[in-house]
DNA sequence: CCTAATTAATTGTCAGACAATCTTATATTA
DNA sequence: TAATATAAGATTGTCTGACAATTAATTAGG
């Protein structure tokens, strides 16, 4: 009988303390790399056999995830990964566009505090790397970094959290859109005009820029056909 | 005397089915109207006795607030009722200023769809009442109709939650501040603009409008004493 | 092949247990 | 007396097992 209690805690790191973070974390990654697909049930027995836990810890890991709009929870149905309609991509692409938007005005102001500009030249100087260019994991991962550190240059706190949960659930669909010499191409223009915006400190042009963006790949997104959505 | 909880009913509310949509409905009114001060602990054993749960549902009610910002969750420390530090007021306001705007640019553009003038008309009459006009309570539930029904106008509905979430932690502020006469007028002219703009179809004006509102709003919470934030 | 009855799977909740951790009260020491 | 260590109590985190209610799957009957 494997009754592992209690993980073993790596020292030092900033790993979930408490077995529902633990399993919080296990499934925002699942969902995120699309391990779990959308519309997929999340059945507690897989799940508790799968994570060694029991089910008290399991379903508030689940609320938590219901909380950040991750998967839905209806009454005697159980849980399911959230889907997204194109209408409801469009709505939160909208409300992404006003707040990364601030976000990209709020780290123009706040460029030359302590040593953000060095931060974001090195999140920039990623995004242009060799390894980027070459491998699309790579570059998505750059991508997501250039992004989550122009919030954290903002120093909104409530901000990034917020962006962080409206940026998962469409995290899915960079992986199949983006990867054409165009959009790439057309992606990296905007990108030189926000970190060309930001480092001058230009708060107008950089949320100027950062909308622009966020329409383009909007665009991008609901391009794709129907087999995406919801 | 029975403590006043002005927590508007929203219309079509669907009953919670679940104890723990239950739990969860009655603590968030519970938070809002005060009766849980922020700050104050949350503790097991008190809340199962008084709403006659056991500690599984109620954890899990628990969980799905955290994800609404509503309490925090300290590892093996429990849950508190969320505080907000003049920082973090400034960081939702900027926030809000943004999505309600929005929220307004997109009520001006569909004011013209189905009811939705009526609707707003009402909410807007409702607003100048001779009622709220007298009574603190009923301004702050007809101010509050106002901005659901504006945003409801919209058509967006993920921006509709968000803005609930974002108002909430808010909420308490608006019994301590707002009673001034000057700034009952002040906040007065502030709303005609925003309908006079909404009902005009002129989205630009209505945005507009709407974060002037937002920034007078915050400035009026941001003017009160330190002993009102964390 | 479709509909209804039966069975299986799954969820929602409860109760009790116990170790780990945090908090408070008490005793000890400088 | 103040500071600190220690013990006692309170609270949280998790596990197990149980069972009714509901939903999903299967089989039987028309």
């Amino acid at each position: 009988m494997p009754t592992r209690t209690a993980v073993p805690k790596a020292a030092g790191e900033p790993k979930p303390v408490t077995t529902v973070e633990r399993i919080a974390d296990e499934l925002r990654r699942g969902i995120k790399s699309g391990r779990f697909a959308p519309g997929q049930r999340l059945i507690e027995a897989d799940l508790t056999r799968l994570l060694n836990v029991s089910r008290g810890p399991l379903r508030e890991a689940m609320a938590r995830l219901a909380g950040d709009g991750l998967v839905r929870i209806e009454p005697n149905r159980g849980v399911t990964v959230r889907t997204l309609t194109r209408e409801e991509v469009q709505s939160i692409a909208a409300i992404r566009e006003m707040l990364e938007g601030l976000a990209a005005r709020l780290a123009a102001e706040n460029i030359d505090r302590d040593g953000r500009r060095a931060e974001f030249r090195r999140a920039w100087q990623d995004m242009t790397s060799e390894r980027a260019r070459s491998d699309p994991g790579d570059y998505v991962d750059a991508n997501e970094r250039f992004h989550t550190t122009i919030v954290r240059i903002g120093g909104n706190a409530p901000l990034e959290q917020l962006l962080e949960q409206l940026r998962t659930p469409l995290f899915r669909f960079q992986f199949r859109s983006r990867f054409t010499m165009t959009n790439l191409a057309r992606g990296h223009q905007d990108h030189s005009a926000i970190a060309k915006a930001i480092l001058a400190g230009d708060a107008d042009a950089a949320e100027r820029a950062m909308r622009r963006h966020l329409r383009n790949s909007t665009k991008l997104i609901q391009s794709l056909p129907d087999e995406a959505f919801a």
